[in-house]
Order: C-alpha cells, then structure tokens, then sequence
DNA sequence: CGCAGGTCTTGAGCGACATCAAGGAGCCTG
DNA sequence: CAGGCTCCTTGATGTCGCTCAAGACCTGCG
C-alpha cells in the first residue's frame, strides 16, 4: 500500500484534512515524515509520553482511550478503561501537541495492523509560523472534533443508555459511505470494532450493551449478526421511545 | 469599562488567545468588531441559529449549555439542560464556527451582566486565510478546549460524583488566580455560579451535589459558607478515598 | 413586617445501570 | 477433535445517583 517515502505525498493527500493543502506544504511535511508500522495491540502512544508530533493514521484502527489506575497499598492494579474514539484511516491522531501540551493525556493504540505517518513536532510547527495553510486546515479539524466532544458529553448526560446505542447505529454506523444517508427505508451496519470496545465508547459496560442490542432485537427493531447489524427500517429504530 | 471603539483593541488584548497577536492584525480584528452588552440571563446565541461570528467576552460569565426538548404529543416540554462550561472574562466563545459549522450546535447565555466583543465570521476568515498568527493562536485555543473536554468525559465515565466534585474543587476552584497552587495546607474556593449551575457542570442533580457537599463537611474536609468553600488541607482532600 | 421568589437542603423510594459469576460460541493450534 | 482462547451472553444481586415532594433559608419588595 504504502511502499517508500516515494508516495508518502500522496498518502498524505488521501486525508481530508491535508487533501487540499497546497503541494509546496505537502513537500515540506512530506521530506520530513516518517513512515510507522505497527501490530495489532502496539500502543501508538501512551499518557504522560512526550508529543513527538503529529500522526496521521494511513490504514488501519486505533483506539484512543483513558485509564484510571487505582493505587492501592503499593500493587498498581490497572483499573476499567474508556474507549474515546475509534479512530479510522485515514485520519490525523494526536492533535494534543498542537495546544502546546507537553505529554499525551490518553492512550491510543492499534485495534488492527495499520501503517501511520509521523509528522515531527518541529516540522509541524514550522509550518504553522510560515503560512496560514496548514493552521487553517488544522483548525478545522481540531475544531469538528471539539464538537463531537460536545456532542459526546451531551448524549453521556442527557441520554440514556439504549437511547446512546440507537444514536450510535443511526448516526455513526452509517456515516462512514453515504454522508446523508436515507432517513428511512433498510441498512446495514457494520462495528467498527469488537462489541467490548463499542461498549466503552458507549460508555455502558459490555454485558448492558449486550442486553440492549438483544432487547431492541427483540422488539424487531434490529437484527444482530455477529458484527453485522441490520436495520429493518431506520425510521422506526430512531423514534423507539 | 469599555467605553468605546476606540479601546477596543486594548479590550482584545485582555484575552489570552490575542494578547501577543501583531497590532495589525488585532486592528482590522477591532475595526470589524461590534461591542455587545447583555443583561444576566439573556442569550448570546442558541442551538440551530446561525453561526455569527467569533465572541470575545470581555466581563461577566456565560456558561454554555446543552438542552433536551422531550416533544411529546403536541406540548413542547423543556427538559434537563446539562451545562457544559462556565466561560469567566476574559476568553473567547463559540468557537464551533471554525470547524465550518454553520449553526451552533449548543446554548450560551449570560449568568451575569457582562460585555462581549463580537468578531464577525467573515472578518475572522478573512484573517484566517490572510496570515498564520490568528489561526496559530486559535488553534491553541481549541486544541486547549478539546484537551479539557477529553478531560471531562473521562471524569465523567471514570469517576464517581463525589470524586468529580472533589475535582472541581481541587483543580478548577483555585485554578483562576495561582496557575501552581501549593498542593497543601488551607485554601479557599468561591464557586463562580449557583450551585445548581455547578452542579449540572459536574453532571450531578443539585440534591445530589448537595448530598455530597454535606458529605465532605461532615468528615472535616471543607467547610462551606453559601458559595465560599474553605479547604482546611488540600492534601488530605486530595487523597479522600 | 409579611409575603413572594428564587436557591438550597433533607428525606424516602425507586430505577437504571454496574458488578459478580457462570456459562456458550466461534476460532485457532496442536 | 480435544483443548484453550477470546469474545459474547445470560442471570442474580447490588448500589449509586435520580426523582419526587416538602421544608428551610435568604433576599428583595410592597
């Protein structure tokens, strides 16, 4: 996919956010990229580490999630952990650096094999000072993101969690090919990651995720196929009480 | 306060997002800028209207608010609101517009008489594609906001109410005047809203919030007066169980 | 002063969701 | 195909925090 530094150009202008920046721009960060592979499970970065830069995921998933380790008497046992977003290529990852954090404050690492780009610290920042481009774009993106923060915070509190479940096969499921997708009519979802994970990004504990698919299976609503789910009519599931 | 056009570049100034922004720049931003006044609990913008411009907000507080309108049959009952941040003078607001959003996805009125500086979309576009300070120093600023709203929900799935309010007091309390506070001995807190309103920011019912005030005060680890809150030992509330 | 208006507190009861503890069900490996 | 593995499901039980309903407190105002 991705063979030398040759094409790292044109893998950087398969991201929204650099697709339409200028070429000289893209040459700059381009020459001074470097290219990551990594597994399955390998963190891509981790809490407290130093921003190295910024990363744009080429293929692949990531994870980005918290952790609270509770310190008891001396054993340092790892306690539940929140999925905050499942990033997909391609996307950018690690815009933390960029309001001149020191350290990462999540985790992020890969939910399959997958390739990234890093773009060192310095590089990004010398862009930054030398034209408006790249600030724009960046903006945008750090800014959409902001909003599905928002977003996110808001359905947590005001939401239930079925009703959370149902936004999510709405919303996010389908989001991925057709941006305005029929409000009506059959479709067909695929999870982007294991059930477990989709939970913590849910913010509901694996087995209420597990019952609430099977109740909203049970009602006709939906149905379940391993990670398949199908919507008989999405109008209906969306005014489920 | 401010008086007039002519010290609204200086009024700019006060905001950390454009202190060190060129005077060039920071004066076409004030030649467009309109000052607003508005009276405690008025509006300054509402889900679905049109993304004006960037605010600035010179005195007093707004605190940003999400809403859920349960439309039963017929009646349009106004249900919970969730606030999302208490916004103090001097710093910026409603930043939704730069990710390209047309209409603002949340509610922002004012808790307090106050002043705002209202920076018209185009008039900040317009800057944006023109030079890279204003879009450098905004995205600092967004990237700050995202920052502290991964914060929150992480806080919000991860840690129990009372955790959350022992939080708040320990870290956004004193965080106004001493960026570093001495992580021991006494400290006192004034909240900068009811406690309903501090309440819904930390996601908890008033009874609830209370419950937990009370709490506290019961094993010695504040002391409240209306909206003072004294710490005798930070430390010791810090490692409450 | 008395009364009205928010704001905060207190109590009782309940409900949504988590926790704990066993099972299934694919899936790889030997 | 046994064995282990991870992922998912299902049931029983517990609890944190919400809801509902009064009452207490402060503050301004006629």
């Amino acid at each position: 996919m991705v063979d030398g530094p040759a094409d790292v150009l044109t893998s950087l202008r398969t991201a929204p956010v650099f697709r339409d920046l200028p070429d000289a721009v893209l040459q700059r960060l381009a020459s001074a990229a470097r290219l990551w592979r990594r597994a399955r499970h390998e963190p891509v970065f981790q809490r407290g580490e130093a921003c190295e830069g910024l990363y744009l995921l080429l293929s692949g998933q990531v994870k980005v999630y918290a952790r609270v380790d509770k310190a008891a008497d001396g054993t340092v046992e790892r306690g539940h952990e929140k999925v905050i977003e499942v990033v997909m290529a391609p996307a950018c990852l690690g815009e933390a650096m960029l309001g001149g954090e020191e350290a990462h404050s999540v985790n992020a690492t890969m939910l399959t094999d997958g390739v990234l780009l890093l773009l060192p610290r310095e590089a990004v920042m010398r862009e930054l000072r030398d034209g408006p481009d790249l600030a724009r774009h960046l903006l945008a993106d750090v800014s959409g993101r902001l909003n599905r923060m928002v977003h996110d915070i808001e359905a947590l509190t005001l939401r239930s969690a079925s009703e959370r479940v149902v936004a999510y096969l709405l919303r996010d499921g389908p989001a991925a090919p057709p941006e305005v997708v029929a409000d009506t009519g059959p479709c067909t979802v695929m999870l982007p990651a294991s059930k477990g994970t989709i939970a913590s990004l849910l913010s509901v504990t694996p087995e209420h995720f597990s019952r609430i698919l099977h109740d909203l299976q049970s009602r006709g609503l939906i149905a379940v196929n391993r990670r398949q789910i199908h919507i008989p009519d999405v109008q209906r599931l969306a005014c489920h009480a």
